[in-house]
Formats: structure tokens, sequence, C-alpha cells
DNA sequence: AAAGTCACTTGCATTTTGCAAGCGACTCAC
DNA sequence: GTGAGTCGCTTGCAAAATGCAAGTGACTTT
């Protein structure tokens, strides 16, 4: 979609930034813990490595995920949610229970998940104490 | 994704069905009355025909979206949200609350769409009495 | 009869995704 | 020291999806 038909509809400009199934597939696997390049590319789904580079990278700058440097010989970087990007937990709990109960077949999610705040998400990607 | 690649994640399965930018345009016209093939032509994201076709179709054939006669000379269809379909109402409003929150130039959607529950979603597309 | 409307369908250009290899900066094993 | 392996991307290209615009058939309207 171009921006000369950007829609005021607030369904229409969230769906610009997470209407698109890889951006929720790496959403999940944030919200679960993952946070380097590999454990991205470790899930079932199978995203390619051009498709998560360029997601993650679409992330950070849409303000969903901050890079983190972890080791610096040779410079690496992990991934972790915003609070921005936290708050996207709750539509993600939605979609979890609407596949519950409506698609066979569907693992039941671990309570945990269920039960998280988008406070904890945010905590839980915010920078560890030096 | 093929189907080769399921994943039984309710997440992922749940984002096969409705993981696409269109599907949630439609669906969110389809939540606040939209019904003849020509209103969600009329949307100001301008989805294009053969796309608009296409998905009303995945979408009846997933389930979530009945068709209805509404003449017969010529034949013409409505299209309705089916209770799986009305389901889906949570995410979408979960995801305007996001959008709200965190973008800005959002429109504050109409209390009655807030307010709205998964089933007078789905009393609005059920059959009207004969 | 010609023009207009509607719900699609179609042909083709453009964009996105998927596949698989490549690359540079390291570390590790010999 | 050297070659192999690992990692986080990047790249070239094939396949699939989307976008554009015209087309089609069955009507209605002028």
């Amino acid at each position: 979609m171009t921006k000369k038909n950007r829609s005021g509809c607030p369904i229409a400009s969230g769906l610009e930034i997470v209407g698109d199934r890889w951006t929720l597939v790496i959403l999940r696997d944030l919200l679960t813990g993952k946070s380097k390049y590999a454990d991205f590319l470790d899930s079932p789904e199978k995203i390619t490595t051009n498709i998560l580079a360029s997601r993650l990278s679409l992330m950070v700058e849409n303000g969903l995920v901050m890079k983190r440097q972890y080791q610096t010989n040779p410079v690496r970087h992990s991934y972790h949610l915003t609070p921005k990007g936290a708050d996207l937990l709750p539509l993600v709990q939605s979609l979890t229970r609407w596949s519950n109960a409506h698609l066979p077949h569907t693992w039941t999610p671990p309570a945990y998940f269920m039960d998280m705040t988008p406070q904890q998400a945010a905590e839980a990607g915010a920078e560890p104490p030096a």
C-alpha cells in the first residue's frame, strides 16, 4: 500500500505495521523469549534469512523492537520488545484464543503466555541491570 | 507457507487464515456493516477486484464468511460474518486499541464498535427473518 | 439499440517471498 | 599458521502474490 492511500482508520494503520504474517510470527517468538537471529530461524515456520533480516529491521524502525549488542568480537545483536511492541501482546493472545476455539489440532498455549500482561512483556525486553 | 510446514502453534495456524492485510481489512468492513462487493471496493484502502474476489472466496472457504443471495435477476450475493468469523472481533478491537495508543493521527473508533461483542457481530451477520 | 451497472475474470507489470548460495569476521581444531 | 566451521546477515534469481487496467456476460436504463 502506498503512502498516498493512507487511511486514518486505526485498523488499517495498524495493519501497515503488523499486517503481515512474518511480523506476527517474529512477535510471537519475541514474546516467548527468543532474541537472537538464529533463534528465530529455528522456529517451525522456517522463516528465510532475507525476510527475517528485513522484518527485524522494519520492526526496529517502527519502534516495536530494539537491538542490543550482546558481544563485541564480533559485534552481535539480540532483539527485544519495546513497550510499544509489547503492547501488541493482547492482539496475539486474542488470536491464540480464536485459534484454540476454531482450529482443530492447535496446541494449548502455556498458561504463562495467556496470563502475561503487556507490562511483563515489556519488562522482559528491557535492558538487564549492569 | 506450504502445508508441509504446518505448525501446531495456534498463532501460526491462525495467521495462515487471517495473517494478511486484506483479509483483516475486509473483516473490518464486514464488522462495520458492509456486505456487498461494491461496498468493499469503496473503502479508502482501495482493494483491487481480483484480490477482493479471491479473499472473499477464501474467507467463505475457511468458514469466516457466508454468501447470501440478495437478488435473482441477475443473481447477486452479499457477504456476512459467520459466528467463527465474528469471533475475530476481539482481535480487531485489540489492534484498534493498539493503534489509537501508539500511532498518531488515527481516528477514534465509534463506541459501538469497541463495545460490540462477538455475539452481536454474529447476529448482525445472521439471516434476517423471512 | 446503445450505454450504463455490477460482480466478477483476465493479462500482464510490479513487488514480495522463497531458495540457496555467498560474504566477511570471527573462533576452533589440527 | 591454515583450513574448517559458525554466525549474521546479503545477494541473485525463481516463484508467488499483489496491483493496474481492461474485459466479460447478464442484466437494467436511456
